[in-house]
DNA sequence: CGACGATATTTTAGGCTTAAAATTTTCAAG
DNA sequence: CTTGAAAATTTTAAGCCTAAAATATCGTCG
């Protein structure tokens, strides 16, 4: 087994255990399952019970928690995929009229856009289901257990974000 | 909106609002956002320093670990992807000279898969690495910490699976 | 005014992903 | 042998996603 040339300074955590690097992808491959086995129940279930993707309703979902019309680089920026990419969703949402798009009227570069009236309803009522059904999946764990999940997760993506050099989400 | 009093809410929480899933809904989206940072960084690492993706990658990794070549549906089964999407990894990965494609002996309509001298020496490369890039990500949990995770993902796991009706992979 | 860098968005080219249909081969029953 | 269901794979159609180039507009500095 090779050893690794650890740098001196600040960070040798690694370098302080002999210990391979087994444990730390040992959970990175469990953290990534199971957000599979959950996605993958979500996204099935969105298409089965009301056509839509998991994207389209993350973007319905931004637009709902918003308290006005957003452009649609806020929305990519919230999002955190590229401008690119908000291009196609938008269109594809215009076309089910789910969401609405007109030009800003301060910035010709820009657009706006908001949930329809009919996107509105359609929204609250998946957003309904889609609780009940994260609730059911996740129904073995007791309060106490969901709480350090969470506080543990936290420091999870922190220490990631610090090893990213992407301490502030900006 | 409801204030609520802070001496309470350490254990009582759930009971309180006895249908409210607004705990589980938060602890998904956090494992979702925490698979995001670590991911995300893998496949930029993984592009940036080797020129693979991240799929490329998780194909690759099943050929190494297997002991014998194996077929398109094997490795369709064991990544958890559909069979037309292991179709075109593996030409890709066959164009770029890293696994190898023949027909199976035994059966026509099969075709086994397996990497060659150099898939093996670059995959060998690119493992070592992602391995020390994800020990880095999660340096600053102790080994107490990721064995709780370890622990509580896979009950996670197990309830999502639970309720899904998938309780036994096969 | 006119040029220029910055910003908002779209387009482009390529890759990943799926479900469902189509193709080829296997295998078993008649 | 022949027929037909099942299995392995590929194809198809559609959508998601990105980085990078292109387009259009803004705002400012001379």
């Amino acid at each position: 087994m090779q050893e690794r040339a650890a740098p001196l300074d600040a960070e040798t955590k690694v370098a302080e255990r002999p210990h391979d690097h087994k444990d730390e992808l040992r959970l990175w491959l469990r953290l990534f399952a199971c957000k599979e086995v959950i996605e993958g129940e979500v996204r099935r279930r969105l298409r089965h019970s009301f056509d839509v993707t998991l994207p389209r309703f993350d973007l319905m979902a931004q637009l709902y928690r918003a308290p006005k019309a957003m452009t649609l680089g806020e929305l990519s920026q919230r999002m955190m995929v590229s401008n690119g990419n908000v291009t196609g969703l938008v269109d594809r949402l215009v076309e089910q009229g789910l969401i609405s798009r007109r030009p800003s009227p301060k910035d010709r570069r820009a657009q706006l856009v908001s949930l329809t009236a009919e996107g509105r309803r359609f929204f609250r009522a998946m957003a309904r289901e889609n609780g009940d059904w994260i609730a059911d999946m996740l129904a073995d764990l007791s309060g106490e257990e969901i709480e350090t999940l969470m506080r543990l997760l936290a420091k999870t993506k922190a220490s990631a974000r610090k090893a990213i050099g992407n301490g502030v989400p900006r």
